[in-house]
DNA sequence: GTCTATACTTCGATAGAC
DNA sequence: GTCTATCGAAGTATAGAC
């Protein structure tokens, strides 16, 4: 029989609060900064307590990323449901917080299969959202798929959000203004 | 006056293979695998001779990007003097590898001041001569930049190679078809 | 130029007291 | 649920022999 450790529960106050810590740490110094000891310094709590959640780094990761894509995926669902829901899907992946926290993880993901996992299955989720609304966009102007697909779209949207947000957090902004631009003025003419 | 400590020369032969052997961690493993520990255990010396050559950590990323970022800087300029300039520049930045360490870097860059000062530097560089290259082939094409600015091409063609090499590595492909579809018609359209 | 040896720090993880 | 105490491994970096 294996040995019996004790885990803390997931509707701990806690435990939310070392996830907090952990994605704050992440935001400001990169997930490499992340360990137990300084989890447990920003979190004011003792080293063994991040272990006694968290048997493992891994499952650290992992629980912090499930809680963010749970809450994106309920944001984004509500967004789609609402008055102009590729422009409201837009906007939430225009957030510099989320993009930064998306690009750490999926760094992470190169060492850590089980992040990888868990990113592959969110992006999936992601992408799907994504294509239904695009796709009623495109038919509701009465575009047809073969001119531009609704996958197309969805990947250059993404493709330019990401790009954008990264390039922005390095100081690096040229034709950012123009791209953004074209984005909105299709905006306003698909999906006013 | 300053402790005067010994420093590889730059032209080494086995300078030339630390940075192979970190290199090749950072792809397969991602750069938290890169200690010097790690990176003399790959080139087949001792930890010390990392910090002969390279000071601080800080130095061998540093040197790696340097390298690479002039490799690449000699190939794009080779690639647009040639016969489909804008072509050969979406097939360097289609590279998994070039990608992959790309998003290494930045990563990186979070937590590493002077790495970011150098992605910052080889994006800027890299953006020019990607520009003028969009430029050129609008202008032959009588397209106005009203209608699409060479700075939102340049900005979407980047997005979309990075979104879709990176999305690809964790195996997530969905979309990806259409979306290099698309812009291999407006290649073969454009700058046939 | 490369090594041995070593100092010092930080890491993940566990046992067991409270 | 949280802590103290502690292990062994791995990290960066340096001094100095060869």
């Amino acid at each position: 029989m294996a040995t019996t450790r004790r885990i803390g529960k997931e509707s701990s106050k806690t435990r939310a609060l070392l996830l907090d810590a952990t994605e704050k740490l992440m935001l400001e110094e990169g997930y490499a900064a992340v360990s137990s000891r300084r989890v447990a310094a920003v979190a004011s709590v003792k080293p063994a307590l991040i272990h006694y959640y968290f048997p493992t780094m891994d499952d650290l990761f992992v629980a912090l990323f499930r809680r963010g894509a749970e809450i994106n995926m309920g944001r984004l669902t509500r967004a789609v449901a609402a008055e102009r829901p590729l422009r409201a899907l837009w906007s939430i992946s225009q957030e510099q917080r989320g993009a930064v926290l998306l690009t750490e993880f999926t760094a992470l993901s190169r060492h850590r299969p089980a992040v990888r996992a868990e990113l592959a299955s969110y992006g999936r989720r992601f992408r799907r959202l994504q294509l239904r609304t695009v796709r009623n966009v495109l038919e509701a102007n009465g575009i047809d798929r073969s001119v531009v697909s609704a996958e197309s779209v969805a990947l250059l949207l993404t493709g330019l959000s990401t790009t954008v947000t990264l390039e922005r957090e390095i100081g690096l902004t040229t034709g950012h203004k123009q791209a953004l631009a074209l984005v909105e003025r299709l905006l306003e003419t698909y999906e006013s």
